[in-house]
DNA sequence: ATGGTGGTTAGACCA
């Protein structure tokens, strides 16, 4: 086993749909392992030869008809571990695999976040009463994580940016979901509770902008640059202080019928 | 304050 890992994540909006999309990013970076997010994918039309050919002959995927979905995919041999129930729902918004053997194995946990819904009330939206306990489940299972897995990487699209310089304009965007105090200090409370390294984070310190998502909504997102940052890559405890390099593809949202989510690439040593 | 653009899948629902 090599001493480095390479792990990207991207939200693609629909696998087949951006199958091309998908094989470029990896015949020209060439990933270890690539974590998805929207899938929108039942497990039995999952687009498995296309990645066979590819080189990503190892795959552990969670999906369902319609709605969100998860996979992992990787060069390297791989076992599946689970698809856990967030919230007590199968909604396919996890999946965890275990890479390598022996000391220099690690677990990829791929998780995507409720977006939330558009009002910012508990009360009033059932979405964003989920998406806070998503992220109170997501704190216990850190907590957990923390001394039972000090080799564990989260990823995802957390559909939250928690930092000042993760959106666009901090101040605008407070009563904006995903950048909501009650969400932003949720988060780090989550890195918190994990001792996770926000990897992205430690390469490039506020208050450099970040971004990792623009809305197909703004016209003009390249020069408006109205984004946020809403695609993590965390190392646990035991792999923070492996961080080597990082990368954003904010050309791929200029690719054509782009996602909205751009791949976010982190480099790491395993020893 | 509002509406703006996408995907899935067949009328809404979700982002």
């Amino acid at each position: 086993m090599p001493d480095t890992l390479s792990i990207a994540t991207w939200n693609i909006n629909s696998v087949r749909l951006r199958i091309d999309l998908v094989l470029r990013f990896l015949a020209e970076q060439q990933p270890d392992v690539l974590c998805l997010q929207e899938t929108k994918c039942p497990n039995d039309l999952f687009p498995h030869s296309a990645f066979e050919k590819a080189g990503y002959r190892h795959r552990a995927i969670a999906g369902i008809k319609g709605y969100n979905g998860v996979a992992i995919l990787s060069k390297r041999p791989i076992e599946p571990i689970e698809a856990r129930n967030m919230c007590d729902k199968p909604d396919a918004r996890h999946i965890s695999a275990r890479i390598g053997t022996g000391a220099k194995a690690v677990t990829v946990h791929n998780f995507y976040v409720p977006a939330g819904g558009d009002i910012a009330d508990p009360d009033e939206n059932p979405k964003f009463a989920h998406k806070l306990a998503f992220v109170e489940e997501l704190k216990r299972f850190s907590d957990a994580s923390r001394t039972d897995d000090p080799r564990a990487i989260l990823v995802g699209d957390l559909n939250i940016a928690p930092l000042e310089h993760d959106v666009w304009s901090h101040k605008k965007l407070l009563d904006v979901v995903s950048h909501t105090p009650v969400e932003t200090t949720g988060l780090l409370e989550v890195i918190a509770a994990g001792d996770w390294v926000d990897a992205m984070r430690v390469l490039k310190p506020e208050p450099e902008k970040v971004y990792s998502w623009w809305s197909y909504r703004s016209p003009d997102w390249e020069t408006r640059d109205l984004g946020r940052r809403l695609d993590h890559v965390w190392l646990g405890k035991g792999l923070g202080a492996g961080l080597q390099s990082g990368q954003i593809f904010r050309e791929t949202r200029g690719w054509e019928r782009p996602s909205d989510h751009v791949p976010v690439l982190v480099t790491l040593a395993l020893d």
